[in-house]
Order: structure tokens, then sequence, then C-alpha cells
DNA sequence: GTCTATAGTAAGATAGAC
DNA sequence: GTCTATCTTACTATAGAC
């Protein structure tokens, strides 16, 4: 992931920076994070630090993009499978992706918590905000097989839904304990989508 | 609120203080927004502004726990008010003071889009969910009479919901697509409270 | 209580040598 | 590409007159 271009030297240095950046924001959050430290964990200099990032925000942004690419290819996959072992119903394709993405949560809980938590750059919650719900549209179109999109406001509820269970499950303290949030969510959501009538 | 001590001069610097950073906030976001403007728009001096506040996140922070004393007293109030139409159904007295919530939400937009847009002072984050989501509980354990309250999840989700509703109504472009929206959302609501089956 | 003026401090960002 | 040293900005805080 945003590994496309430059030297080997290059690509080692900004691995290890993007590295160090995750580990200093996810145990200080953003706005206390400092890009000192940044480059000191990672071995490096400040100056080389801003050779490979123009600023504080684009390291956090790098990180972000990255975390959401993992995040839509495992909801993709899971809707994928679901669809490759006949699966029809567009509620448990829907929610076969959701699962995904609530799954992914909890792998990546450190990131999830960091990014879910807000107290990014200025401005970034915005853009978060609408890169979750083209996700969930995205998802919801795919589930009706491109018939009728949802409503706004159905959408705008399943996204809060997620967005906030995924910031739950990633602070559960155990595994167990976090898919038991996963299938409750679920349950719950499948009661707000339009075939999923009652239970 | 927020108006016990202090001669009244001192009460007129603070009050101005509060309102230019309402409107300095608004507009630029916390990050920002600089503590010179505000004193500037105030009418006030630096000197005068770290006479009233200690710092920046003072300024915030009172603005913030003023607007939510307000939104938990329409809440409370709706309630009241539907009790005394001898209402009994605990999924309506709930949606009665979540309605009242979300109605403040629109009459207070500039703040709520602030609030609810993320991008505090760190960490505060964590003390807006904590509040919603007692705010919440209160509402729901209200709505029952105090008998057994609304499971972890059921809350989450709920707080979820009336939470991110809240920002879509606050950025509605008339009153009237607002208030559709807090019906629709509110609706939706409804299929997931304990009480309420079908719809 | 309020003001002007000013010092302190932290951290993001840049310049230019290597 | 990487480094060290430096610049700049903006919040924070204080001193002392009115």
């Amino acid at each position: 992931m945003t590994d496309e271009p430059g030297s080997p030297r290059a690509r080692t240095t900004r691995t290890a920076l993007l590295d160090a950046a995750r580990e200093v924001f996810t145990t200080s959050g953003y706005a206390e994070a400092s890009i000192v430290e940044i480059a000191d964990l990672a071995g490096a200099s400040i100056g080389s630090l801003y050779h490979h990032f123009t600023a504080k925000s684009e390291l956090y942004a790098t990180l972000y993009s990255d975390y959401q690419k993992r995040q839509q290819h495992r909801s993709a996959e899971a809707f994928r499978a679901a669809l490759a072992a006949d699966e029809t119903d567009a509620l448990k394709l829907f929610i076969a992706g959701a699962r995904a993405y609530l799954e992914g949560c909890w792998q990546e809980r450190r990131l999830t918590r960091l990014f879910l938590s807000g107290g990014g750059p200025p401005g970034f919650d915005l853009l978060k905000r609408r890169n979750h719900r083209e996700w969930l549209s995205a998802n919801s179109v795919l589930a009706h097989g491109y018939p009728q999109p949802l409503s706004d406001m159905l959408v705008v509820v399943l996204t809060a839904i997620c967005t906030e269970v995924g910031g739950e499950v990633a602070g559960a303290a155990t595994k167990t304990k976090a898919y038991k949030m996963i299938d409750e969510a679920l349950e719950l959501m499948g009661r707000l989508y339009p075939t999923g009538g009652g239970r």
C-alpha cells in the first residue's frame, strides 16, 4: 500500500516514517503527537520527514487512506464470497459486507480507535464521514443488485451505526466480546434494512 | 446560563467573550480559531480574556457545557409534557425526548455543527460521547419508568443515530427538510426500540 | 476589572550543506 | 535523500498602569 515509486532507500525511510506515525498517533492522538517524536522513532530526521511528507497532516491522511483501502477491500471480498456462495438475499449480502468491515475494525483496532475517536487534522472529520457514507452506499447498491437505492436517511442511520459500533468493537476487551457486539449490531441493522422485515 | 457570579461589568465582558468565541469557533473551527481574534471581536483584550478563562479550551468547554444543558432541558421538558398529557407508552415517551433533542439541534444549528463535526480540544470527543450516551440512557430509563434498562448495544446504536441525525438536521437547508429528517429518523428508531415492534 | 505591552515556549515548517 | 540548524507562528502567561 502506498508503495508505488522511489528508490529502495527512500521507500524504506518512508515506510519507517509511516510506521512511526502510526505508533505515535495511536498512542498520543493527532494533536498531541509531535513530528519530532515521529522522526526520532523512525530513526530519521525532520528534514527527511519533510522530504517525504509535506506536513504532519499528510502523514495522518496517508495512514487513513491506506486503512480505508484495506477496509473496503475486506468488505468487497466478503461480498464477492457471499455471491459466489449463491447468496441472493439483499439483506444477507449487505450484512456480509458490514460484518467484514466490523471485523476489520477489530483486527486493526488501534488504527480504528484513532480514526473513529475524532481529532484528526482540521476538516478531516468531514472527509471521514463522506468516505464512510460512500462506502455504505456502494455496499447497499451492490446488495440490491442496482434496483432502488436506499433512502438518504436510512443510509445516514446505517452509516452512523457502522461507524459507532466500529469504534466500540475496536475498544472491546476481548475478541469474544467484540464479535458478540458485531452480532448484536448486525441484528439491529437487519431490523432497519428494507428486506429485513421483522425477524 | 453560566452567569452565577461577578459584577455587572464582568458579566458583560464574559458574555461578549463567549458570544465572540461562539462566532469564531463556528466559523473557523476550533483549531483554526485564534484567541486574539476572539478577544478582538468581543471588543476585549487578551488580558481580560485570560482573566475570565484560563485557556482557549475553556471557552470551548463552556460553550459546550451550556449547550448541553439547554439540550437536556429541552428533552426533559418534552418528556414531562408528554407525561402530563397522560402518555404512558415507553416508546412514545422516549421519542418525545429524542424529538425535542433533535429540534434543538435545528434551533441551535451553528453550535450543533460545531460540536458534532468533531475537532474540539484534544480529548474532547470522548467527553462528548460519554455525555451523549448518558443523556440517552437517562432518557430511556425515564421512558421505561425504571424497569429494565436497554441493552448496551441498543443504547450505543440509538445514541449513534441521535448524534449523526442531529448533525444532518443542523446542516439541513430549510426547517421543513430538517423536520422531515427528524420524522424519518424517529420512525427508524422506533423500529429498534423494545416496545416498538412493527411501526 | 480591564487594559497594553511583552516575554516564554512549543512545534510545525524551511534552507541549504552534504 | 538525508541531515543540522534555523525560522516563524501562535498560544500561553505575566507585569504593571488605569
